[in-house]
DNA sequence: AGCAAAGTGTACAATTCGTTACAGTCTCTG
DNA sequence: CAGAGACTGTAACGAATTGTACACTTTGCT
């Protein structure tokens, strides 16, 4: 039941001064969920009390019981697509709600704005150096292989070196972190480091309260949900995917000859399994 | 700017209350907006004036001045509602749509009776291999972290000596391949050869026409979907995940000391960054 | 015209609010 | 181990909150 139902239901019998001030909560809906009754009898025109007495006419116990329960609707409309109608079909194990979930609050949170900022680095970098932790490598990994697909220049570093590998690089570069909860010192310290030569940094994280979210402005936070024992890399891979697929989407047509050339040199040395033969 | 963002910026600089306050708004979205105060420091268990030393430190005047701000970006978001859901059903509607009903898929192919059925020999076997191709890669590392943490003597097997390192399997181990669509030559033949000595052979494939699935019975189809020029990781990082997270349980308590084990080392070798210190 | 009832605003009481000052605790550092 | 500095809770205060009692005005009916 919304707010203008409730109206609706004592409409004729409100009073003039009553009517006001229901003109003004169906005008602005904000009015009643942040407003005092002070900002409610201003707006309206007339005293506090009127703004009590509208409320107990609506059938609550006074402002305040108004109040709540038109905070309460609103949070439940507020709260993320994916979850409202996950509600309702609930049949479905907790794991199976936790994964959908995640993957529908990254591709909301990747959304194409969002992407393309985020993979403008990947575009114009000279080299591009992938730092990951061990829970996060699927993601590393998969950015590694597509990004190799259509350019040159990137690699994968591993944290036991990241001392040894990263000393070259310059500021035409650019690196993507992949940590998540339980950051590694090591990520965050390359991190740093790299920030101080002026290598462009995109973090993908797990919270704004990430110690990379605090480095830079190319970030994204992705919800990672638990399977079994272990954290889930599922957000990390679609990150990773989605971050090619801009890439190569930005790049063009530029792409396809090296595709073309990756495809002979397969067929050369006959990797594929040809059920013809 | 979001207040994810706004708290994203001093991220670094947060006290360990101050951070216990921030994961509570980052939780509850409303509480800034509804929120007292006192609600805001009950929730994040804290005094009352944390709450206002928190808003200040994220540039604010005070918690009011903070408040109103998020009052303010909460009524914008709802003067347009149709925003948030449009964003997602532009162009990505194909991909997501592709994403979704892949897990999906993945999740119906392996319910609990398929996933005990596939995970049974990874919990017997003495050892166990991992075989994958290229694009497929994602997943075997998934599944090799996974396992690795919850038993012993799991190995995942580059394709480029899959002669040499499978020499020594034996009759008691175990084996995952995974392969789609441009089905590699050496998975399969290496299949077979491993088949040919009695190995367990478990097939992550994506078609019953796949040459790997006429080999054995222990194998799962997976709709793989393309993100952008190349072919998703999704389902094979999923069905790994899903099979760590049965075999895990089979193995039950046993995991535990493992794990814990673990825990220490990454403690004692200070691999973890605590922003409370 | 007179009177009762409904409508409305003023004044006040009781909370609760946000904020500030201050003191205690903990953590480094020399 | 002493002391400085950061961190955090307690106490207190003025401002603002809601709700209510009461008085004034308007309305409508006899």
């Amino acid at each position: 039941m919304s707010i203008e139902e409730r109206i609706a239901a004592v409409g004729i019998r409100l009073t003039p001064t009553e009517r006001r001030i229901a003109q003004a909560v169906l005008g602005d809906p904000t009015l009643l969920a942040f407003g005092t009754v002070s900002d409610l009898a201003q707006r309206a025109d007339t005293s506090r009390p009127s703004i009590v007495r509208f409320a107990t006419k609506l059938g609550f116990d006074g402002y305040s019981d108004l109040q709540n329960w038109v905070r309460k609707n609103l949070s439940d409309k507020l709260a993320t697509p994916g979850q409202r109608i996950r509600r309702t079909k609930e049949l479905d194990t907790q794991v199976r709600q936790d994964i959908e979930q995640a993957i529908d609050r990254t591709l909301e949170a990747l959304d194409h704005a969002s992407l393309q900022r985020l993979a403008r680095p990947l575009i114009r970098a000279e080299r591009i150096w992938i730092l990951s932790g061990e829970t996060s490598r699927a993601g590393a990994h998969v950015l590694l292989s597509g990004l190799s697909m259509i350019r040159n220049g990137v690699h994968l570093i591993e944290q036991h070196n990241f001392g040894r590998d990263l000393s070259g690089a310059s500021e035409h570069d650019a690196v993507v972190v992949f940590d998540f909860a339980r950051y590694r010192r090591s990520s965050v310290f390359a991190a740093q480091a790299l920030l101080d030569v002026g290598v462009s940094l995109v973090a993908i994280t797990d919270s704004p309260l990430s110690p990379l979210a605090g480095l830079t402005d190319l970030w994204c936070e992705l919800n990672v949900p638990a399977v079994g024992p272990f954290d889930s890399s599922l957000p990390s891979v679609l990150a990773a995917e989605l971050l090619v697929f801009e890439v190569a989407e930005e790049l063009g047509s530029t792409v396809h000859p090296r595709i073309d050339r990756l495809e002979r040199i397969w067929k050369q040395t006959d990797t594929f399994y040809d059920a013809g033969k």
